[in-house]
DNA sequence: TACCAACTTGGTAGTCACTACCATGGTGGT
DNA sequence: ACCACCATGGTAGTGACTACCAAGTTGGTA
């Protein structure tokens, strides 16, 4: 039914949505995330405090919005059938990481930068960094739901949901390094380095790009927000 | 300084720290974690609400409590140096865990059944599982301390970060799992499965006997607890 | 025994995240 | 011009959590 009812609502709704989640991060960053309620957030973006928490849930959501989940699990099903797990996952990981590394043009809410500032919160802050780490998990049992039919017995579920998970670990360290780093390093390599220090050096996949990444833009075009 | 002032009062303190746990735990199973408010769980462990956050500073510590991370921690240090890290930590957390799955004598808030009836809160409830995840983050940090001089440059540190990861990323997945099957299997065992189906079935040590354990007594007598 | 210090507990009031419930005004289609 | 829809705003309330302070108890000491 009304497919995108009209462009104009749904586009003030994005906008706003974007107004309110980018004055939240940066007054997050500048005066802390403990310091700065709510009401804060909404007077900064020129609306009431029940705006916000219509568009976002929680408070911690003004920061997280991770919804590049179904991007991997697409990934991971589109890699063909027969190489080890560990590997088509983490190259699932490191091909989506550099569509989040890309400019994003005018949308405030995406680009490197403003990762980058999210990622600091969450690294910086118990409460972000504890949702972040759960929605790894629930990326994880996403990974495990999309292989589907390969992983039909519980035996090989299993596997599938250690091999996700472990992964998924690897990916938030090297995450946490490339924070750390300020962004200065491509952020592909970094996963990439960090699936090898997990599962030996052979996942530097000697056939593929993404190890040394060109530009640091995606295999895509797309950069995958919607 | 006064050190264990007088076994009386540290001992009357744990009594109701005990008691509290345990009312908190039983009434979040019988009524649900969000439906339980903390002045329910004082009601009925016959204190103050004050005195609930007093022992717990937040309602999500009267299930988590973990505090077996130094545990883990000193078996690492104490395992030989040459051996490849995954390997040195998933056996401390094998060995680990079966010392803590013993019966907990006379405290109500240990043993397997305490265990796992926290365990099913942890996974079910969001916040809790949040929190969960980031104790293991923590452990993970602690992991590399505890290494030392053996991750001295960065870059060690950052493949040691990324073992102790992905190797609690298997524990984590090896107990949502024990939990599943209601803790019939014995836990080192479902650990050492976990860590072989991430890290390749060279995990099975065939020289140990963390894969097959006797009854699920840890190695030493102590339960771990305080 | 009398006294003091430390510790544990309890109470009150307040902040803040979050959630109903309902009112209003602008948007889009008919 | 009418109406359905939807985004926004207000009010009141719950519950977690945090000061700030009061009281009783315990342990050691003069």
């Amino acid at each position: 039914m009304s497919d995108r009812h009209s462009t104009l609502r749904t586009q003030r709704r994005v906008q706003t949505q974007r107004a309110i989640q980018a004055h939240a991060v940066r007054l997050f960053t500048e005066r802390g995330y403990d310091a700065t309620t709510v009401t804060d957030v909404a007077e900064a973006a020129g609306v009431s405090p029940m705006t916000v928490y219509r568009h976002f849930p929680t408070k911690e959501d003004l920061v997280l919005v991770d919804q590049n989940g179904r991007l991997v699990a697409e990934r991971i099903v589109a890699s063909a059938g027969t190489r080890p797990l560990v590997r088509r996952i983490g190259r699932a990981l490191a091909d989506s990481a550099a569509a989040l590394t890309g400019d994003g043009g005018d949308d405030p809410t995406a680009g490197r930068g403003f990762l980058l500032a999210r990622l600091r919160l969450m690294i910086s802050t118990p409460a972000l960094r504890a949702r972040h780490l759960d929605n790894h998990y629930a990326l994880q049992q996403a990974i495990v739901d999309a292989l589907g039919d390969e992983a039909a017995d519980p035996e090989a579920a299993f596997r599938a949901k250690v091999a996700a998970g472990a992964c998924l670990a690897a990916l938030h360290t090297a995450l946490v390094r490339w924070a750390e780093e300020d962004g200065r390093t491509e952020l592909p390599g970094v996963i990439t380095k960090a699936l090898a220090a997990a599962f030996g050096d052979d996942m530097a996949d000697p056939s593929g790009d993404a190890g040394t990444p060109d530009t640091g833009r995606g295999p895509s075009g797309d950069t995958g927000r919607r």
